[in-house]
DNA sequence: TCTGGGGTCCTAGGACCC
DNA sequence: TCTGGGGTCCTAGGACCC
């Protein structure tokens, strides 16, 4: 273990997709923009040269908010709110479609540009990391001045840098002076910087977790630190109310996660209307076998197998349901997918509309791991003795 | 006209084995 | 015919994150 404390930096893009969106739309700079159409927002080049853009009130659909711009947030417009409720809270913002390639590209450069100070690099999705900066040498804001400098010249973009002792405050610390930040976190400022924030504001405490807090009258991380951990415990578990506990107090020994392995893959659709499950069987029927199809595209693309095939379905009334097949031998075919998917559906009762159906494949394998092994079919009945 | 899509982790019960 | 008990696998659901 290191003696010694820790140099953890969190880095997260600002914006990222609507910053990217600005790069390629100069003229947007400076106004609500929301990332989160379909095709129908491209923006459409008049003959003058100038662009029409498609605004948030002609939205129609289900989509949630991605992203949107610190002028639309000052409109109240956040990630994840449905679009509708959006357009009626900011009716004259800007849409735009969501170009994933596009972000992508540009995450692939940020991390690009970071790995040239270090390698120990967690990916935290498309626009966040950790890097674990204790064996840099040098000061550390001068350090970290140095990456949000690599990363606007290699991007045009900014992001909001924290180094703490450790991921949590990292985590907390790089959204305290966004967007554009660059803070240092000790052991020390936890009293003082920590503790008036939202519980919230941690990572691992989320909505619901927020409410129930609430409902005990803890509000700030200060409360949680403070609160009896007699009645954390008998109000969220000895494992959640323990953790509570520690990071309240700025706790957090995890270690930056340079390579993992994915555990799952998986492709989901929300249907534009909700579908009846006999009366819309065609269309339902190919749906399914498109996103088990796609699922083992993905597989075979990125090199791995998997034995457990599982379905996800949500009803009108937003209810959830899964169903998991473990399968006797690791695949990545469409076919066997949708067999084991088939299986899965027909153990769920269909007694709503649908409004969403997914394919999942975990329990995975690197291909590699598993030679050359034939897709094998499960014999109706096996040979036993 | 509320509520996307792709993930991880945790919990908990039952089967099954020793 | 008085209920042990640990370990692992499988399944279902839910919280949470980006």
């Amino acid at each position: 273990m290191t003696l010694g404390a820790r140099r953890i930096a969190h880095l997260d893009m600002d914006a990222f997709y609507a910053s990217v969106e600005l790069l390629r739309y100069p003229e947007l700079r400076g106004q609500p923009v929301v990332i989160g159409g379909g095709r129908d927002a491209i923006p459409q080049t008049l003959p003058d040269g100038s662009r029409r853009y498609a605004r948030l009130r002609d939205y129609v659909g289900r989509g949630v908010v991605t992203t949107s711009t610190y002028e639309a947030r000052a409109l109240g417009v956040f990630s994840a709110m449905g679009m509708m409720k959006a357009a009626r809270l900011a009716p004259d913002a800007i849409l735009l479609p969501t170009d994933f390639e596009a972000y992508r590209h540009y995450s692939g450069r940020f991390k690009a540009a970071v790995r040239a100070f270090t390698q120990e690099i967690e990916d935290r999705g498309i626009d966040e990391i950790y890097i674990d900066l204790t064996n840099i040498p040098g000061e550390v804001r001068e350090v970290a001045a140095q990456i949000k400098n690599a990363v606007h010249t290699s991007t045009g973009l900014t992001c909001s840098i924290c180094v703490a002792p450790n991921k949590l405050l990292a985590k907390i610390g790089s959204e305290l002076d966004k967007p554009n930040g660059l803070t240092i976190l000790t052991a020390e400022d936890v009293p003082t910087r920590i503790w008036p924030l939202a519980a919230r504001k941690v990572n691992g405490i989320g909505p619901k977790a927020a409410d129930r807090l609430s409902a005990l009258g803890i509000h700030t991380v200060g409360d949680v630190a403070q609160a009896d951990p007699g009645l954390l415990q008998t109000h969220f578990g000895r494992n959640y109310a323990e953790w509570l506990a520690r990071v309240a107090q700025g706790h957090d020994e995890r270690l930056v996660v340079v390579r993992s392995e994915p555990k799952s893959m998986s492709r989901e659709t929300t249907f534009e209307r909700d579908l009846h499950p006999r009366n819309d069987r065609p269309v339902l029927s190919e749906a399914f076998t498109t996103l088990c199809l796609r699922v083992g595209e993905d597989l075979r693309r990125k090199g791995y197998v998997g034995r457990t095939v599982g379905i996800k379905l949500r009803f009108d009334d937003f209810r959830t349901v899964t169903r998991d097949l473990t399968l006797t031998a690791y695949t990545a075919d469409g076919a066997a997918i949708r067999r084991g998917a088939t299986e899965c559906l027909k153990r769920i009762a269909l007694e709503r509309r649908i409004r969403l159906l997914g394919v999942r494949v975990s329990a995975l394998l690197p291909a590699s791991a598993v030679g050359h092994e034939p897709v094998q079919e499960e014999l109706p009945f096996a040979a036993e003795e």
